[in-house]
DNA sequence: ATTCAGTCCTGAAAGC
DNA sequence: TGCTTTCAGGACTGAA
């Protein structure tokens, strides 16, 4: 399940091994993965040929890598189960593979995006002057963007009349957070998941996103985080991050801190795990 | 305006 | 054994 270290990692691994390489063909296996590029497959396919691509960017769980000249990028999302590959051209395809690009230079190698289960993909968008996507406009500065206003998340957190893994998991207040690092870094913190942030302290807000950016960096430390080989970065490891994990499905095993069974509870339509112990519930709900 | 449930998808694992 | 059900969940859509 990839979220901003995980992106980051592949967002690395492009600027190593495709940025500044010149598009030779595309080939669209499943349209499902161009679904966000309104036009079509064919179009996809066919603005990006002969076309030099750059420095691949990245904001939250967005990557995109700009098509030079272009005033255009390519936009990216490995949804939950997305790869993007750099594969020699004779390996063999894999069993998701639904698109490949080729490039036309000597290296013999091609970039592939793969993906079980086609929640993520690829299209191509205008950019504004800054580079960012038109269509990610609404994505909130993630919090290693140096632009990234505390304080203004702070506010916006008091603002709203929602619980705290709500606000973590709304990508235009902060991007980059997935149910993940946010069981993470709300275990780190001691706050339970439905805690309101109408009642979030300064401290407490920063606080938090320290915490964030602590489970980020070791996260991204480690080269991402991966739990049933879904996960692969652009050269094809594994992340070994999950080893790591203090929360995230460690239903019934011992608190960390203070040995008390860690909790599940279904939570929109996926888990919250926590200790009921160290992350005491609010009062009442609603 | 803001919040929130429903939807998409595949395959592993659990349930019967 | 083999079929059916459940679960994983990011982000968009449209309803309340």
């Amino acid at each position: 399940m990839p979220e901003l270290p995980e992106v980051e990692v592949v967002r690395r691994g492009l600027e190593r091994w495709v940025a500044h390489r010149t598009v030779a063909e595309v080939e669209v296996l499943h349209p499902r993965s161009v679904r966000r590029h309104l036009a079509g497959g064919d179009d996809f396919a066919h603005r990006l040929k002969g076309q030099r691509i750059g420095t691949p960017s990245r904001r939250g769980k967005y990557l995109w890598i700009p098509v030079d000249t272009t005033g255009t990028a390519i936009l990216a999302h490995l949804g939950m189960s997305g790869q993007l590959l750099v594969q020699p051209h004779q390996s063999p395809d894999e069993k998701h593979l639904r698109i490949r690009v080729r490039f036309d230079d000597a290296l013999a190698t091609e970039l592939r995006f793969v993906d079980q289960r086609t929640f993520g993909g690829l299209s191509l968008h205008e950019t504004a002057p800054d580079g960012l996507p038109d269509v990610i406009a609404h994505i909130a500065r993630d919090p290693f963007d140096p632009l990234f206003d505390d304080e203004a998340f702070h506010q916006a957190l008091r603002r709203k009349r929602t619980t705290i893994k709500r606000a973590l998991l709304d990508q235009s207040l902060i991007s980059g957070v997935g149910n993940i690092y946010a069981d993470e870094a709300l275990w780190r913190s001691r706050i339970h998941y439905e805690r309101p942030t109408a009642g979030f302290t300064r401290p407490r807000t920063a606080e938090l996103l320290g915490h964030i950016r602590d489970v980020m960096n070791a996260a991204l430390a480690v080269g991402g985080t991966s739990f049933d080989s879904l996960y692969v970065n652009v050269n094809g490891e594994s992340g070994y991050f999950d080893r790591s994990l203090d929360a995230y499905g460690r239903e019934g095993e011992p608190c960390r801190r203070c040995t008390t069974p860690l909790r599940r509870r279904p939570w929109m339509n996926r888990s919250s795990y926590f200790c009921p112990s160290c992350q005491r519930a609010p009062r009442v709900s609603s």
